[in-house]
DNA sequence: TATTGTTATACTCTATAACTATA
DNA sequence: TATAGTTATAGAGTATAACAATA
């Protein structure tokens, strides 16, 4: 059992130097995190977002929605199909061909529970920062939004 | 044809202001530029990190990588098949049970390229910062790293 | 002709389980 | 008994193509 010459622990990446890399694993660690703290509401973070869409924006299509979070409407069929089997949200006829989607009194109640949630985590990771952390993040965050061009418009946080 | 109700382009999103979404965002944006400037070179960030690992740690073997980079073993041998029948990469048995890897002369020259890119990419997207901003933005990312406590240790920029 | 919701399907990424051969 | 590499498989997540009903 012989393994001195390059044990895993001192393996080096070579990228992790990198911030574009350490932006990626920061944002993954959040992720999953606010993944978790959703699991026990079966909610994850697209699910999340559909959600919400709806509360905020009351007789809104699936269609509507798949323009704004950049997904095909295939990938919401489904979605809105668990959302009604959970009695989360019920379908108004509104064109015949398109159906205007709200919550139900069950599905505003685990929309408020999702946001209470999600304002811990969020207060949570941002107290590892200081002030002045906080609000240069937040700049360099914007600086870079604005300028990137193309590229999906995709999820949550 | 009337939607004037809710146009898809004036939708909120209630998660965008989290600053753990425009993170997301802002990763995903990063993380999309680089796969599309390594596509010429048939890279991934997952085959990159492993190129560049064997780069700097020859004689390295799959199960140290998988360790180092949260990945499954069972996930890493079509890689290593992959870079092999591309001839990038040659197999030493170390073991009888493991074998270190190392680059072939093409795929040192193949990581002496995607170095290249990745240093542009990171240098295009930094420049969009200024100064200030860049170092505000490599402290956050240092302090939320260093506050993750558990959390997968996944890939690339 | 274009759009909505749907169905079926495929591809990628990642995970588990089990096998073999070595240690 | 534990580890390295492999194989097969299954589950997410997302993509395309095509269809019926409607505009």
């Amino acid at each position: 059992m012989e393994h001195d010459q390059l044990p895993a622990d001192t393996l080096p990446n070579p990228l992790e130097n990198l911030v574009g890399f350490q932006l990626r694993q920061v944002s993954m660690a959040i992720s999953t995190d606010l993944s978790e703290r959703l699991a026990p509401l079966s909610l994850t973070l697209i699910s999340l977002s559909v959600l919400l869409i709806i509360e905020s924006a009351p007789g809104v299509t699936q269609s509507e929605m798949c323009r704004r979070l950049g997904v095909k409407r295939a990938n919401m069929t489904p979605l809105a199909f668990q959302f009604e089997a959970r009695s989360l949200i019920e379908r108004l006829p509104t064109d015949g061909r398109s159906q205007g989607l709200r919550l139900t009194t069950k599905g505003q109640d685990v929309a408020t529970k999702a946001r209470q949630i999600v304002a811990a985590h969020e207060a949570l990771f941002l107290s590892i920062l200081s002030e002045e952390e906080q609000t240069a993040l937040r700049a360099a965050l914007i600086s870079l939004q604005s300028a990137r061009t193309r590229t999906a418009t995709t999820i949550t946080s």
